[in-house]
RNA sequence: CGGGGAGUAGCGCAGCCUGGUAGCGCAUCUGUUUUGGGAACAGAGGGUCGCAGGUUCAAAUCCUGUCUCCCCGACCA
């Protein structure tokens, strides 16, 4: 992507309404721009980081035989008087009218749907376990929205669900969802904390969920210190049932005597195994040898359009955010100080080709714009590696070679840059 | 929902107390000179001062109402 055709509207100034520094790093990097309170479009370079991010946990879920979907965000009040949710979820629920009268809402979760699609297609235990999952915008009318993408209203979810044939299958599922997210917050990068939870409205009662830690966090977690170094990915559903750590809700509730650390944090999943409440609730049986049985059901979520804030809280400086390689928007920026220099425009466009061809995504910074405004919007934005490219090769055909990270800089021959690159297993 | 703060140019703000033709910095546009860490000079454009009503010869400024946004808390998870 050339940066003359990609839209990235910078600012210079911090965005007075923002308080938290990964909210305002994404209003200043131009990923963001709020539309009304706890409602947000994502302008181009952070839907890119957002799609990173969705990919990782869509190549996850599809691998391991997991349903993508896609259910509407606008969902009758039917099933939800179904599962006599209507009345109890409350003013979270932003409910519609159309014009027919008819009572509508914009969905805050999709177990009642997932529910009426398995009784309208599943009719036989043979065809369980059977798994779904789709990533759509969600919405809760929070009492107080706040910190930007953080704890927005409208926010993306990644919501998937679990038809087992009875209990200890659906164990196994859970067990299986358990280590899924572990993975997936592994491969964004993530250091993740799997704490006991209550299971609250959606009901049931096994639930865990899954925290960042973050002195920024609007969470609070108790957990034995031993688990802060702790490999959870060979857990087993007993293990998993009594993992020593808790939400705070949970953690007061059961009233634990032993001496747990209590840290700040933010959760980014929550999975649950609810059971029978909804296919009773629906009458959603099928058969089963010569019987008839309600199919047992969990549902696993992932605040998706969470993660981005919050790997911003965890890796930024005063210059801007620092990428984690795994989720950055690009690569590489190639930066060329010298647009209108007839040499370095034709190597950076050549440059810029063969990493392309290399599959290096790769953002060229063509802008005529001076030095200084290129360098503190590349380190605003935070892309891992930038090359530079400007006087140095028009005298000595030289190049450099910054890691945002830590901001050092190597001077390297232009020639030997994929050889460079190849050494910092880029 | 309780408490606090704020709405004036795209962004950040001053002006309000003490009423008298709406300002500053950045950004934008034009030109010239510049060009390895947010350039300089010269010029230009851009405003229903959140909205409605009231007081007044005159309202960004005073009064009343209302909407919106932000922060703290409670709530939710």
């Amino acid at each position: 992507m050339k940066y003359s055709n990609f839209f990235i509207p910078t600012f210079r100034e911090n965005p007075s309404d923002a308080k938290l520094k990964s909210h305002i790093l994404m209003l200043k990097s131009g990923m963001i721009k709020q539309e009304t309170s706890g409602i947000y479009s994502w302008l181009p370079l952070g839907f890119k980081v957002l799609k990173k991010i969705i990919k990782i946990i869509e190549d996850t879920h599809d691998s391991h035989g997991i349903n993508q979907i896609l259910m509407p965000t606008i969902q009758s009040s039917d099933i939800w008087k179904m599962s006599e949710r209507y009345d109890t979820y409350g003013k979270e629920m932003l409910r519609i009218i159309d014009r027919n009268n008819k009572e509508l809402l914009y969905g805050p979760t999709n177990e009642e749907m997932i529910t009426s699609i398995g009784k309208h297609f599943i009719k036989s235990y043979k065809n369980l376990p059977r798994y779904f999952y789709h990533i759509q915008s969600k919405f809760r009318d929070e009492i107080r929205p706040r910190f930007g993408v953080m704890r927005a209203r409208e926010f993306l979810m990644k919501d998937a669900y679990s038809f087992d044939k009875d209990e200890k299958s659906g164990e196994l599922t859970y067990e299986n969802f358990f280590k899924l997210y572990l993975s997936i917050f592994e491969k964004l990068g993530l250091k993740i904390i799997p704490v006991r939870a209550p299971s609250g409205e959606i009901g049931g009662s096994l639930s865990h969920e899954f925290h960042l830690l973050l002195e920024t966090g609007e969470s609070k977690i108790f957990i034995d210190e031993t688990f802060l170094n702790s490999n959870f990915s060979k857990l087993k559903i007993p293990e998993i049932k009594s993992i020593n750590s808790f939400t705070d809700e949970l953690y007061d509730s059961l009233k634990i005597s032993k001496c747990l650390k209590q840290l700040k944090s933010t959760e980014l999943g929550h999975i649950f195994l609810f059971g029978e409440k909804y296919s009773k609730s629906f009458d959603f049986k099928i058969d089963y040898n010569n019987e008839k049985i309600y199919p047992y059901m969990g549902s696993y979520g992932i605040g998706v359009s969470r993660i981005p804030a919050a790997i911003i809280e965890l890796s930024n400086d005063n210059n801007g955010i620092i990428w984690p390689k795994e989720v950055a928007p690009f690569e590489i920026t190639l930066i060329n100080l010298t647009s209108d220099n007839v040499s370095t425009k034709l190597f950076c466009e050549q440059l810029y080709a063969s990493l392309k061809k290399s599959n290096y995504d790769v953002l060229l910074d063509d802008r005529f714009e001076r030095p200084g405004i290129k360098f503190s919007d590349a380190d605003l934005i935070g892309i891992p590696i930038q090359i530079i490219v400007g006087k140095n090769f028009i005298d000595k055909k030289e190049i450099n070679i910054k890691t945002r990270k830590d901001l050092n800089e190597t001077t390297i021959c232009s020639d030997n840059i994929f050889k460079f690159l190849k050494k910092m297993k880029v």
